[in-house]
DNA sequence: ACAAATAGTGCAACTTGGTTGCAAGTGAAA
DNA sequence: TTTCACTTGCAACCAAGTTGCACTATTTGT
C-alpha cells in the first residue's frame, strides 16, 4: 500500500473527499516533524500550483474534522500540525488537549509531544473560585536540531 | 497621593515621558483584572479621543520597557496586561515567566497568575535531545465571574 | 521661566494573514 | 452515466497592526 492509499483511507476515514490537494496538503504535514504554517506549506506544495484560499480552506476543513490541530504563534500566526497517533487527539475525550508544545528559541519550530499534565498542580490562594478543565503547556528552549 | 501621581511615577521608573496617553492607558490597564485587547482599551479611552496608532505604540513602549506583557489569543488577537507587584515580572531573571495564564471559556477573559512551574515536569522518552528553559502554562475552565 | 533637544502624537497609506461570494469543476453514490 | 453536493480558483474584501512624516509636547539645562 503507498502512502496515496494509506492519505486516502485517512480522509475517507474523516468523512472528507480525497482530492489532490488534500492529498499533497496531508503528505506534506504528515512528513513534517513540525508544526507549519501556511506559507510553508504552500512552499512545499509549489505555490503556483495551489491556490492559496483552497489551502487555507484545506487547512480549516482538517481542523474542524479533528485531523489536524492549530497553534497560535507568539507573532499571531497560524501553525498546523496533524494529530499522529501516538499523540492525544480529539477522538480521546478525555486527553483532548494532554499535548504540549515545544518552541524552540532558535529555530522557532514548533514541536507536538504528548504530556500528562495531571501531575501539574497550580493550585494557590489567588486561584480561588476558577474552575481548571485544561492544562495547555508549552514549552521553551532548544530543539535538538539547534543543539 | 491620587492615582495619576502613582502613575506618573511609574512611568517615570520605567524611563518613559509621562504624557495623557499613557497615564490614562496605564489607568486601564492597572484597573482591569484581565489582559485586554487593543479595541477594549480603546473603547475605555473613548475611541475617539486616542488615535489607533498611538494606541498601538504606547503598548509596545509598555511591552519593551517591560511595564506590560502581551498575551497572544487563540485566534490570533493581543491582550495586554500590566506587570503587577505580586506577578514575576521582567526584572526577576530567575522567574521571568513563571507566569500562567488562565482563559474562561465562557466569556473568553484570560487571567494571569503566579504560578511555580518547577513542579512540572515533561520529561518523557519522545523529549530526548530537548533542552527546556522555560515552561509557559495555560489554564482553560471557567472564571468566578462566569461561575 | 525659557529655549533647545528629544521623544511622542495624529493622520494617511500600507502590509500581512486570512475570509467571503460566486461561478465553474470534480468525486462518489446510485 | 447521471446527479448533486462538495471542492476549487479567482477577485474582492477585511481586521489587526506597522511605517513615514509633519507637527506637538515633555524634559533638561540655563
Ligand atoms: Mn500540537
Ligand atoms: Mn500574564
Ligand atoms: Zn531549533
Ligand atoms: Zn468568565
Amino acid at each position: 500500500m503507498n502512502s496515496d492509499d494509506y492519505h486516502s483511507e485517512l480522509l475517507r476515514a474523516y468523512n472528507l473527499k480525497v482530492t489532490r490537494i488534500r492529498l499533497q496538503t496531508l503528505d506534506v504535514l504528515m512528513r513534517s516533524r513540525t508544526a507549519m504554517s501556511h506559507a510553508q506549506i504552500s512552499q512545499k506544495l509549489g505555490p503556483k500550483d495551489v491556490d492559496k484560499v483552497t489551502l487555507y480552506r484545506t487547512l480549516n476543513t482538517f481542523v474542524d474534522k479533528g485531523l489536524a490541530h492549530r497553534v497560535a504563534t507568539e507573532d499571531r500566526n497560524w501553525l498546523y500540525a496533524i494529530y499522529r497517533n501516538d499523540q492525544a487527539h480529539s477522538h480521546d475525550q478525555e486527553h483532548e488537549h494532554d499535548h504540549a508544545h515545544f518552541v524552540c528559541d532558535s529555530c522557532e519550530k514548533i514541536y507536538c509531544f504528548p504530556v500528562d499534565s495531571s501531575a501539574l498542580t497550580v493550585n494557590n490562594e489567588s486561584m480561588m473560585g476558577f474552575e481548571i478543565k485544561e492544562k495547555e503547556i508549552r514549552l521553551h528552549g532548544r530543539c535538538p536540531v539547534c543543539h
